[in-house]
DNA sequence: CTCTCGATGCGCT
DNA sequence: GCGCATCGAGAGA
């Protein structure tokens, strides 16, 4: 329907972190809607986060997460993975949400065909998994959420509180901080939430 | 189910 | 040249 607004984006990240959490990302695919509900995300929070890309300072890669909020920061990993992060706060300062789970909600056909011979609990249950169900690589990276684009989050239905879990974040590097602070969340119970 | 390990491209030092 | 915000195959239990 109509796109979160930049507003939302515009704040705390750890806000904007739990916030997306039960909210629908949305993929136009081919004339197709692809969709699914957030159930489990990261915040990066600028250049003091060492697990953040941007901790070494802004370099052509992490530009996008200096820019204004409300837009996708794409990245390849591995050299084979691509990993979903929207912007978040106020221009200059680097800081975005990985998105890492979904609940398939629309067009599960087609996400089955992106994602031949996986089980429908494993079609989008990990960051690099859901770009492949939706089929988003590096080409969105920088595109506007904001906008009636291929790629957008509109609202969903609120999670509350009881239900939400919090944790270290997975896979990352770093000081102390980086691995402790607990900047994941995700839907308790969720059978989509990775790991 | 759990664990281990290799794949693979690119931005950065 | 190094190292990565991951995934999936294969082995074992």
């Amino acid at each position: 329907m109509t796109p979160l607004p930049r507003e939302f984006y515009a704040r705390d990240t750890l806000l904007v972190a739990r916030e997306l959490l039960g909210q629908r990302l949305v993929r136009w695919l081919n004339g197709e809607r692809l969709s699914g509900r957030i159930v489990e995300v990261e915040a990066y929070i600028g250049e003091t986060d060492q697990a953040c890309h941007a901790s070494c300072g802004r370099t052509a890669r992490n530009a996008v997460m200096y820019g204004p909020p409300g837009h996708a920061y794409v990245y390849l990993i591995y050299g084979m993975h691509h990993c979903l992060n929207v912007v978040t706060e106020r221009e200059g300062f680097p800081a975005a949400v990985l998105i890492r789970a979904l609940e398939p909600l629309e067009g599960v056909a087609t996400m089955r065909r992106l994602r031949p011979g996986r089980p429908d609990r494993e079609l989008t249950n990990g960051p690099a998994k859901l770009c492949q169900a939706l089929d988003i690589d590096r080409t969105f990276n920088g595109i506007d959420l904001c906008a009636r684009g291929p790629l957008f989050i509109e609202a969903g239905t609120p999670v509350n509180e009881t239900n939400v879990g919090t944790g270290p974040r997975v896979g990352v590097r770093g000081d102390e901080r980086a691995l402790t602070a607990p900047w994941r969340f995700f839907v308790r119970g969720n059978p989509f939430v990775s790991r």
